[in-house]
RNA sequence: GCCAGCGUAGCUCAGUGGUAGAGCAGCUGAUUCGUAAUCAGCAGGUCAAGGGUUCAACCCCCUUCGCUGGCUCCA
């Protein structure tokens, strides 16, 4: 064998042995990146190459563990369900899945007993190998097999592929890009969390297969951690707060996915209208509000007819159509059309807290997320095109300033053209162009989302991430050169000729419900002080200082300090463990010694604790609220 | 909409083919107490709804509604 030179991790050394797994000291490795492609430690060395070690810990390292993983799954179900067809089973964000093709469905004991196989597979520290196969050879391999999805997947690969690669541990074999971890022995810590119905290539035409959700990881410690993120995260849930803190309910009675505020829900969502409100007003925005139904035609005109009708509902006037409206829009249109338009008058700036109603899929429907009527923090600006950037530029200052307000980190994208939609090939470009320019003027750094933007225009979507690391779509910024076009809309330029403006659609929080339903996951129901329902709860030790507790409660109250009274004959323990539990920011007790000196002692959620004046709280609680 | 699971008191949950239980919350009384649950008593349910099987159904079967986890879709 002739002597061979390889720079392993950055550091040049003459290769003893014929693989790449033997040049590697790291233990952990899993993987390589052999000249930059993803290998097995298997892969043969040759003369030149540049290797970086894999290690287990890393993102890719974990994704791979998680990729074997899913093929020690699919060895397990194949041995304990033999008519389980394997289709697909990649690894996720989160950990993996394999989709089966099976008449019957997994159940959660079945999951078990898969599981416990799989640790079984695992303590063999079967090898994976890899073999290349002819794309016919292989066909006919799965056909034999008694495996169609995998021959379709073959057959469909396109004419320039003319051999695949074929993966093999213990009995199970599959076809497979790779790489995987040398031995079923590297998944080190593996858990199987749901069943779920899925789509054949994701088509809701094709058949439904049966699809097991895992995860795994480099070590036990990593996968505890990770449950305890899902506890976390069941903890938060805006359901389950929702429902504890009589924020909001769903009733049967009235529907799904329709939300009611309940009086503290109500108040929170009162609070943060009011805090939008002001901020459109200072941002030079004209609030305006719009009918719930307009006619039919009009939404013809727009093009929701034709692309969105799907979605919307639809209710009979006067024996005339009128579409429920999906979107603000066509009202700030009608406005902007009321009268002849100067281009001195652009920008014009229209705001609506607006509630629109979509016809979402019974299955899709999801607390507060998801809804079927929901609130946007709407606006639709009109401007020339040279005012364009400037105004994008502005709206995602203004969603700056907002998150930071809530205390959110986002990342945004760009989403481009659907395939459902409507417009020129150029005006698209040019709105996308547009959307990107200002990002880039902003040195902000964005994702592109292919396909995804609205049916009449591209759109940046900001994703915010809440406290456990989660991301959310909330604010989205809508380039639309469609609907002025449509609508015929226009102003008289410098030049005394019509020229067309552009529409900006853009929401900052997005839907109200879908915003609140986050803040509750984000902060676990402990709101900030100025959006808080009941900033605080004031409690008497004894009906000895019922009277000075009234004092105190109706100063504050004359104060603007959201408060209750809890003055019932019960022990202060046990107010403060149901103040806590309300997560109420501030609990306010009194005793004799307050009602001596004309004190009151404030509790924060913390536990700390200071006695003060009242003027001194009504201070502390009036300072919460954000500078805008 | 599709696949799977679930639906018992206001809430969290036990329960069995033979006419339904606990804790908390609620109500009443006692206790007047300094930082996460004072004690006692009382009351509370067409077991999601409708149909079927059975001598008998909360339990088994069917249908509908709702919820949960996914798929598809999306603010």
């Amino acid at each position: 064998m002739p002597q061979i030179t390889v720079t392993v991790d950055g550091r040049s050394i003459a290769a003893e042995g014929s693989l790449v797994k033997d040049v590697i000291k790291n233990k952990r490795a899993v993987a390589a990146r052999v000249d930059g492609t993803l290998s097995d430690l298997t892969t043969p060395l040759a003369n030149g190459q540049t290797i970086e070690t894999v290690d287990a810990d890393s993102e890719e390292g974990v994704r791979i563990i998680r990729h074997s993983a899913a093929h020690i799954m699919a060895e397990a179900v194949k041995e304990l369900f033999p008519d389980a067809k394997p289709t697909i089973g990649p690894a996720t964000e989160e950990g993996f899945y394999y989709d089966f093709d099976r008449s019957e469905s997994f159940s959660a004991e079945d999951l078990e007993k898969i599981e416990a196989r799989m640790e079984e597979l695992i303590g063999k520290n079967e090898p994976f190998t890899c073999k290349t196969m002819g794309k016919d050879e292989a066909i006919a391999f799965f056909k034999d097999k008694g495996e169609p999805y995998k021959v379709e997947i073959i057959s469909d690969l396109g004419d320039e592929v003319d051999t695949v690669t074929i993966y093999e541990q213990g009995s199970f074999v599959d076809l497979c890009r790779g790489p995987h971890v040398p031995t079923t022995g590297h998944v080190k810590a593996v858990k199987l969390l749901s069943v779920a119905g899925a789509y054949w290539r994701g088509d809701e035409k094709n058949k439904m297969l049966q699809r097991i959700y895992g995860t795994a990881f480099s070590s036990a410690k990593a996968l505890k951690e990770y449950l305890n993120f899902l506890e976390e995260a069941r903890k938060r849930d805006h359901r389950k707060l929702g429902k504890e803190l009589e924020l909001f309910m769903f009733s049967e009675d009235a529907g799904p996915g329709l939300v009611i505020y309940m009086p503290k829900g109500g108040k929170l969502r009162t609070l943060i209208e009011d805090f939008e409100k002001k901020l459109h007003f200072r941002r030079g925005y004209d609030i305006v509000l719009g009918p719930n139904i307009l006619r039919g035609r009009l939404w013809e005109i727009s093009g929701h007819m034709e692309n969105y009708k799907d979605n919307m509902y639809f209710t009979e006037l006067d024996e005339q159509v009128y579409g429920i409206k999906p979107m603000n829009c066509l009202s700030h249109i009608l406005i902007y059309k009321s009268k002849v338009r100067s281009y001195r008058d652009l920008p014009l700036r229209y705001f609506e807290l607006g509630s629109v109603t979509r016809n979402e899929k019974s299955g899709v429907i999801h607390g507060l997320l998801r809804t079927r009527q929901f609130t946007q923090d709407d606006a639709h600006i009109f401007c020339s095109p040279d005012q364009l950037i400037e105004e994008i530029t502005a709206i995602i200052d203004m969603v700056a300033e907002v998150m930071a307000v809530f205390g959110f980190s986002y990342s945004m994208e760009i989403s481009t053209r659907p395939e459902q939609s409507m417009g020129s090939d150029e005006m698209w470009e040019q709105a996308t162009k547009a959307l990107k320019d200002a990002l880039d003027k902003k040195g902000l750094p964005y994702d592109i989302n292919e396909g995804d933007g609205a049916f009449y225009g591209p759109k940046i979507d900001v994703k915010i991430k809440d406290a456990i690391g989660r991301s959310w779509q909330c604010a989205t910024i809508q380039c639309d050169f469609n609907l002025p076009e449509r609508f015929d809309i226009h102003y008289i330029g410098a030049d005394g000729e019509k020229h067309r403006p552009v529409m900006l659609h853009r929401v900052i929080l997005g839907s109200l419900e879908r915003f609140i339903g986050v803040l509750i996951e984000h902060f676990a129901g402990a709101f900030p002080v100025w959006i808080s329902p009941v900033q605080a709860v004031i409690m008497n030790i004894t009906d000895a200082q019922a009277d000075y507790t009234e004092q105190v409660a109706a100063k504050l109250r004359a104060n603007d300090v959201r408060i209750e009274v809890d003055a019932r004959n019960e022990k202060i323990g046990y107010k403060i463990r149901e103040a806590r539990l309300q997560k109420v920011p501030y609990m306010v007790v009194i005793g004799d010694r307050e009602k001596e000196e004309g004190t009151i002692t404030v509790r924060e959620r913390s536990g700390d604790q200071k006695t003060m004046g009242i003027d001194d709280f009504i201070k502390i609680v009036n300072d919460a609220q954000p500078v805008i």
